[in-house]
Formats: structure tokens, C-alpha cells, sequence
DNA sequence: AACCACCGCAACCGCACCAAT
DNA sequence: CATTGGTGCGGTTGCGGTGGT
């Protein structure tokens, strides 16, 4: 059928041949009034094509419609040159060798497909990501993990094949320099930091959590949460940090309130699409807090609004199903998020959206695990039993983050996405085995103290007042809110009691779920500081974060 | 045999980056 | 410094194939 439409087509082709050659013939070198052919390739249009590069090689793809006639644009030429009429290119499936590659690389980088592409020779980056796209659809319909034990173990253990990490590793000239420049100055500053910021080496790719953040596109067809992107990432900081003027930031990472414009606060809200239904008040105006990243002045790891922005319209999506919401009046926005993100219904349907093929590496996997019939086994542990010990074993676990900061330099590709995939190694219990985690527990070592994340039942909340807090600041900022400012500034509680900024930041963004940070030896709940429940803080479990130091 | 739903692939689209002007 | 053109990337779409009923 395809081939008898071909034959058709290449018939059309020749027939308007004539009329190609009379075009050339009077081709002025301007393409004006010409329409330009979309749709399959003839095979008379691929004869032109690479005739054309034969003579005069690659690029230069919008010349081939000047020279040759070819009524096809530059980069449809240059798609059809790569995708299909290059030499060298392997056809057909993809072997298991290739596959497996393909899975280690893609738990490394995310979809970085033509980053992926060069890993595999004959196979382009448009192959790989259909050959992943179509896996993931196959893979979820047959109830399996996305990614093979293996890879898991390969992956969170560092033993990459040594085609990724060993001699095969594609030099980093050889892959364009956009991948390396702006997060290279990221990850320097953050290493500048190490041993004034706390918790810096555990902290995640930060590049990776945009790629996170892809994940959860709302433009995705597989309807997700946060829309982000790159490209929106720099769309947002153009439209809406013009807002902010950083050079008022002090040396404490605070922006004062005083040099916000009036009208910052509505102008963010029309930029998140909502209207904040609490004012923002004087006590918050007094200052705001920044992340590291606007501390070291480096306001392209800085997503507070963006990451608000990137939220909230997402909450628009009509893709996705409100279930419940729909049902009823919908609630204040900003309560509608806590609401959206502790209510099962929601959750469940978030999850099934996380298997959006736009997910970044490992952690797609991660909420694609908790979807499955086989880790649908919620049972959350009990507050009391597991919040005050931590075996040997469960220490040993925390040597994981080290794995981590090893693995970003072994892997000179700061934008990896590992970085996400290294909420695993911090946090193997939401990630591969289910069965592991009621067994052993997550537990890290910030600050020095050994923290474990343990399931609850129930979120403690706060009264009203603090509610309104906890949603206006969430709103406002909710990827780089200082925790430990916050939780000082209006419980009274010392700071050091909490955890720090990097690591809430760490497990606001990357684990994106509700947390709560108990102060070690107490049980007490008014001693008990949750931070924010944020838009795309759809896993379904929430932590404890007990601290056993 | 006809219909339908689903699947996979090729191609397109929008955007960002970069270099040249 | 702004503009423009070329290029590349990731996400999305549309069409033809395939299998089930």
C-alpha cells in the first residue's frame, strides 16, 4: 500500500519534473511565490538530494532548493538526508545489544536523543526516540518496568557499560557546545560553594531538574503536570524575571521586598494564569529568600517563578483529568494544589501520567514504578517503628550520594539528567523495588545526620494561618523557598533544627512530594515542619523525614 | 470481507543557539 | 548591538500497516 502510494507519487513527481526544470531554468535564487513540497519523500526527490550532496556535501541544506529545484526547505532536506539517505545508516530493529544501550543511556541523559544517536552508530536520534517512545507504550501496556533490572543496577550503581563511561564515551568536543557552557558555569559555582552551602555535592543536576521538569510537560501529548522545557525555561526568565531586579539580592540570598515593584506580585500571578487569593501581606514582604543559585548570581539555575509559572498553567491542562475537581466548585487555587496533590484521586491520575515518554531517565521510571499492579502495594510505614534507628545497612545507604557526585564527574556531562535519576541513589526505595523500600528505608546523611524518609499516613497541618503561609509561599516561590529562613522566621524554631535549603530544594523538586522534617528525638508535631506541597508534587506517598542523627 | 482500534514510523513544527553581517 | 540565516534538537502529528472482531 505505502509502496504502491510511493510509485503514485513518484509518477506526480516526474510529471512536474518539466515543470522543475522550467523553474530552474528561470530560477532567480529567490524561492518567492514558490510553494514548497511537505509530506513523504519521492524516491526521485532522495535521487536529487543526494546527488546534491554528493557534489557540494553537507549543509548548506537551503541551497539545495536554489540549486536543484527540489521543492522541499532546508531543514526537510536536511532531516531527509540524515534520517534516511546518509550513508552508514543502519536500518531494521534494534538489536538487544542496542536496546539495552539504549536504556542505559536513556536512565543517563534523559531524551537526549541525538546525544543518545552518537552512542550509536547508524541509528539517528529521530530512530532512538521513536524506538523509546514506542517502548514505553509497550512496556506500560505489558505492566513491565521501563527499565531492565540491570540497567537499574547499572545505572544506580555507576557501572555503566564502557560505552557510556569507558573509551567509547563520546568526547565531549564532539558533541555541540551548547550542552556544556551554561551548565558548566552552574555546576562550577556550585562546586565553588562546597563547604559554604551546605548539602552542595548531594545537590541535584540542576540542569537535570529542568530535564525533570520535561517530564512533565503539559504540552505533552501524554498530558503531565509542569510544563518546562529548555526553551521555556529562557521563555519564562524573558517575560517574567524582568520583574525582579537580582542586583538587590544580598549576601544572604534575600531579595527585600522593598525593591519588588507594587505590581510584581499581580504581574506574576497573570503570569501564572491564576489570581492569588491571599495578599501577600507585609511580614512577606520584608524579604524573600533565593536559592543558592541566585547567591552565586547565576539566575539561570534560579526557577522560582519560572517554576510557579511552570506549574500553574499546567494546572489548566485539559488534558488532564481533575477527576473530583471537576465534580465540584473548584477550590481557591493555591489550596487546590495541596488539595490536588494529598487527594488519591488526582494523584492516581497523575501517575498514570507520568509515564509521559518526555520524563527524564530514571525518574519517569520512578513514577512509572509506583504505577504498576506490582508496586500498587502502598503500605506506608508505621510513624512510630521506623523513625528513631537506622540499621548499619540503611547507613551504608547513604553512601550513594557520594556515588552520585563520582558519577558527575566520571560523566563529563553536567546536563545529564542523572542528576535525577540521583534521587534514586539518594532514595532506592521509591525507585526500583518497591519490596526494598518496605524493607529498608531511604536514608541520607545531610548535614551529617543520618535522615530517613519514611511513608505517612497523614500530613500534619497546620492551622490556618500557617496554611495560608505555606500556600502563599508555595506559590511564590516554590523550588528555592530557604527552608530553614522560612521555618526560623515564623515558628521560631532554630534553623538548624531543619533541614537545610539545598537539601528541601533537593527533595522539593526531585522527589516532588509532600515532607516533613521531625527535629531529631522528638515526635512532636508542632516540631514537625512540612514544606511545600507543590503543583507537580504528584507522588502519591508522603514522607517523613526523620532525623537519627 | 469489512470495519475498527491501535501501533509505529516518517516527517513536520517550534524553538533555541550560533555565526555572519 | 540588532538582525538574519543556518542548523540542530526535542516534541508532536499524521498516515499507513496490522491485528482483532
Amino acid at each position: 500500500m505505502r509502496r504502491m502510494k510511493k510509485e503514485i507519487e513518484d509518477e506526480m513527481f516526474h510529471d512536474g519534473e518539466t515543470e522543475l526544470q522550467l523553474y530552474d531554468e528561470g530560477y532567480d535564487g529567490s524561492a518567492c511565490g514558490v510553494v514548497l513540497k511537505k509530506g513523504p519523500w519521492t524516491s526521485a526527490e532522495d535521487d536529487i538530494l543526494v546527488n546534491y550532496v554528493k557534489k557540494n556535501g553537507e549543509g548548506n541544506w537551503n541551497a539545495v532548493h536554489k540549486h536543484t529545484g527540489l521543492l522541499r526547505c532546508g531543514k526537510s532536506c536536511r532531516l531527509r538526508w540524515a534520517n534516511h539517505l546518509r550513508p552508514n545508516l543502519k536500518k531494521g530493529t534494534f538489536t538487544a545489544a542496542e536496546e539495552q544501550l539504549i536504556c542505559e543511556l536513556h536512565a543517563k541523559m534523559g531524551n537526549k536523543w541525538a546525544r543518545m544517536a552518537s552512542f550509536l552508530p547508524g541509528r539517528t536520534d529521530n530512530e532512538i526516540k521513536n524506538y523509546w517512545n514506542t517502548r514505553i507504550k509497550r512496556r506500560h501496556r505489558a505492566g513491565l518496568p521501563l527499565y531492565p533490572p540491570e540497567v537499574w543496577q547499572q545505572v544506580l550503581h555507576g557501572q555503566s557499560t564502557d560505552r557510556i563511561n569507558g573509551r567509547n564515551k563520546v568526547h565531549p568536543d564532539f558533541l555541540p557546545k551548547k550542552y556544556f557552557d551554561k551548565h558548566d558555569a552552574i555546576f562550577d559555582s556550585l562546586k565553588d560553594n562546597h563547604g559554604i552551602l551546605p548539602y552542595v555535592p548531594e545537590l541535584p543536576d540542576i540542569s537535570a531538574y529542568g530535564n525533570m521538569l520535561n517530564g512533565f510537560d503539559s504540552s505533552s501529548q501524554y498530558c503531565s503536570f509542569v510544563p518546562s522545557t529548555s526553551s521555556n525555561h529562557k521563555r519564562f526568565q524573558e517575560s517574567t524575571m524582568p520583574f525582579l531586579d537580582f542586583s538587590y539580592i544580598d549576601r544572604n540570598g534575600f531579595y527585600p521586598f522593598d525593591h519588588v515593584q507594587d505590581d510584581t506580585f499581580d504581574k506574576l500571578t497573570q503570569s501564572f494564569g491564576v489570581q492569588s487569593p491571599l495578599d501577600p501581606g507585609p511580614s512577606l514582604h520584608s524579604s524573600m529568600c533565593y536559592s543558592h543559585s541566585i547567591m552565586n548570581d547565576n539566575s539561570s539555575t534560579s526557577k522560582p517563578f519560572e517554576a510557579a509559572k511552570l506549574e500553574l498553567p499546567s494546572l489548566q491542562n485539559s488534558e488532564i483529568d481533575l477527576g473530583s475537581w471537576v465534580t465540584s466548585p473548584p477550590p481557591p487555587l493555591l489550596e487546590s494544589i495541596d488539595d490536588f496533590i494529598q487527594s488519591p484521586a488526582p494523584i492516581s491520575t497523575l501517575e498514570s501520567d507520568c509515564s509521559s515518554p518526555q520524563n527524564s531517565g530514571l525518574l519517569q521510571s520512578v513514577l512509572y514504578q509506583r504505577k504498576t499492579p506490582s508496586s500498587s502495594k502502598h503500605q506506608y510505614y508505621d510513624n512510630s517503628s521506623n523513625s528513631s534507628t537506622a540499621t548499619p545497612g540503611e547507613r551504608e545507604d547513604s553512601s550513594a550520594l557520594n556515588m552520585y557526585e563520582t558519577e558527575w564527574e566520571d560523566y563529563a556531562d553536567p546536563v545529564s539528567p542523572f542528576g535525577a535519576s540521583s534521587i534514586l541513589n539518594e532514595c532506592p526505595a521509591v525507585s526500583a523495588n518497591r519490596d526494598s523500600l518496605d524493607e529498608q528505608p531511604p536514608v541520607h546523611n545531610i548535614n551529617g545526620n543520618i535522615v530517613k524518609l519514611e511513608y505517612v499516613d497523614q500530613v500534619w497541618t497546620p492551622d490556618d494561618s500557617e496554611n495560608q503561609i505555606t500556600s502563599l509561599l508555595n506559590f511564590s516561590r516554590p523550588d528555592f523557598l530557604l527552608a530553614s529562613d522560612w521555618y526560623e522566621h515564623y515558628s521560631g524554631h532554630d534553623k538548624n533544627q531543619t533541614i537545610t535549603d539545598a537539601t528541601s530544594m533537593f527533595f522539593e523538586d526531585q522527589l516532588a512530594t509532600n515532607y516533613k522534617h521531625t527535629p531529631a528525638g522528638t515526635s512532636n508535631p508542632s516540631q514537625v515542619w512540612e514544606f511545600g506541597s507543590l503543583a507537580w508534587n504528584n507522588m502519591p506517598a508522603v514522607y517523613q523525614i526523620s532525623d537519627l542523627g
